[in-house]
DNA sequence: CTCCCGATAT
DNA sequence: ATATCAGGAG
């Protein structure tokens, strides 16, 4: 399957190698701002993070922080409760099984509470440079209008696309598959007379 | 499979 | 009005 590895190329050369749109500026942080990401957009999370990280800057901070506060201040991303209580449950494991440190393996990231394939993938592959290739509702979207995966389900797409690419392309072929599905391939209009893919695209 | 849930584009 | 948004838990 040479187009995976050709999606990649163009995707590549579209968006520079790092390119994610949420803000964070520590593993810590970012693995917060995917937890608020479900369901939510990242222009939203983003908006959200500076004042949560103010009042809560560090794990220790967060893995105590108030309910109430803590819902307060992520209310606008939407199951506020749910990740309210996630990421003050999360922080609280980190301290008392990671010492505070937010985990560089899948295993021990997926071992959180709050804390599924994706967002350790995005984890993995953002914050660490460890090959991780997140598919989240775009990736399964994107990469089945292109033909390059069959069926719905994420762990099954994970598979599939790790064996078209070679490690040190899944943490770039993910982002670069979000962005893309975000301006070009969205979820109401695959946007095909702008699409840069249709040449390797079986639904276009 | 259902529930969590506000914000935004269409 | 409604579909959808960087999901995960029970």
């Amino acid at each position: 399957m040479e187009r995976a590895l050709e999606v990649e190329r163009r995707l590549a050369h579209r968006y520079s190698e790092a390119s994610l749109a949420l803000q964070f500026s520590s593993p810590l942080q970012l693995l917060v701002a995917v937890i608020l990401s479900a369901q939510c957009t990242d222009a939203r999370v983003n908006a959200v993070t500076p004042s949560l990280f103010a009042r809560f800057p560090r794990v220790t901070d967060l893995a105590r922080a108030p309910l109430d506060e803590l819902e307060e201040l992520v209310h606008s991303t939407g199951f506020y409760r749910n990740k309210a209580k996630t990421i003050r449950a999360c922080c609280a494991d980190l301290v008392a099984r990671f010492a505070g440190d937010v985990p560089r393996s899948l295993h021990d990231l997926v071992s959180l509470p709050g804390v599924g394939r994706k967002t350790a993938n995005m984890v993995l592959g953002n914050a660490y440079g460890i090959p991780g290739l997140a598919v989240d509702t775009h990736v399964k979207r994107v990469a089945g209008r292109l033909g390059l995966t069959e069926g719905d389900e994420a762990g099954d797409i994970e598979r599939q696309l790790c064996d078209l690419l070679p490690e040190n392309r899944w943490t770039a072929f993910s982002n670069g598959m979000i962005l893309f599905g975000r301006e070009v391939c969205t979820s109401r209009s695959p946007g095909c007379s702008t699409c840069p893919l249709v040449d390797v695209c079986v639904s276009a």
